[in-house]
DNA sequence: ACCAAATCGTTGCGCATGCAACCAATACGT
DNA sequence: ACGTATTGGTTGCATGCGCAACGATTTGGT
């Protein structure tokens, strides 16, 4: 083997000072791409469940746990619960459609828009799928005590409408 | 405004009993989702510093910290240090070539590979890029008490050991 | 009533990404 | 020493993404 590199993942608090004089980066400690290995470790992870067990890409994944919680929602509410782009839900939305998973009903109301809803067998897929990925999670945190995992939560959260403020405009991929 | 649903984020900790007997997946509660969220708003908060101010991209960032942290290093070095498939390595340092940031020279003893270092422009661009991102990050944590920073960094390193076991294999982009 | 601005959703475009195939060079087994 | 396997790095290809422009519809101002 030859990669401690990546696994040895070095700490070197010693270096700690110097950053004071001589400004430098340490990748591994820098906490914007820890955040980044760690989300995509976990998505990367997850994504094989839903993509090669019920061929979903996580867009569509997206669309299908908000409409399994909501019942039926438009595609605007949907990008905006799923912190997606607009294009991105509905191209989604047309390979769900496609696929017979979710069905579209045009709102009378305000006929730009259309209420999305999942189909019986869109339902079916859900239904088989939230309990894997609860499962997924469970083992993910299992690693850290109940408190910790409250903690975690926290300071994600805490975090996140810290980061919305430094950069106020845009949606976000995932 | 309409943006009650995200930026509510209503958690309800009322349903946490349903899960058992009906599993549904909450997307705002959920973990994964959630850790997403967070590192997509940060890389891009921090994306627009280095791609508006140094026209880098986040790989090409990524190069660029390796090799002012390492001096010299080989590009598959480069691709371990930061959990990037080796393809996207090899295009930002083709690009970063031909901007003349950095300099290629062919390893005599083993000539497959070539150790990559920054040019003295290339150093010029990591030294006053170090400084802003240290500067965002330091922002960026600054909603937590120092405490509080150390056991985020904690979490996040078992979540990350953790998470490399449930997902053996794969490379991460970023 | 009318016109401008805003909103929902779709689509064409350019670009980045991951994958797999590939080339060149080296290591390994026998 | 020879042939095969492995490794470093590049590239073609298909896919997916965000952006911006757009059509259709609705809202708001006057």
């Amino acid at each position: 083997m030859r990669n401690d590199l990546v696994s040895g993942m070095a700490r070197q608090t010693a270096e700690k000072k110097q950053e004071v004089s001589d400004p430098r980066v340490i990748l591994e400690d820098f906490l914007p791409y820890r955040l980044n290995v760690l989300a995509s470790l976990t998505s990367n992870a997850l994504a094989q469940i839903y993509a090669e067990r019920f061929g979903l890409s996580i867009p569509a994944w997206r669309v299908v746990v908000t409409l399994g919680q909501y019942e039926y929602r438009t595609a605007r509410d949907i990008a905006a619960h799923g912190v997606m782009h607009k294009s991105t839900i509905s191209r989604a939305v047309a390979s769900l459609e496609q696929r017979g998973l979710i069905a579209r009903r045009p709102n009378r109301d305000d006929r730009r828009e259309a209420l999305l809803e999942l189909t019986p067998e869109g339902r079916e897929i859900y239904e088989a799928l939230a309990p894997e990925a609860l499962a997924f999670e469970e083992r993910f945190v299992s690693v850290l005590t109940e408190e910790e995992q409250r903690l975690l939560v926290s300071l994600i959260d805490r975090l996140s409408g810290h980061a919305r403020q430094l950069a106020p405009e845009g949606e976000v991929e995932g």
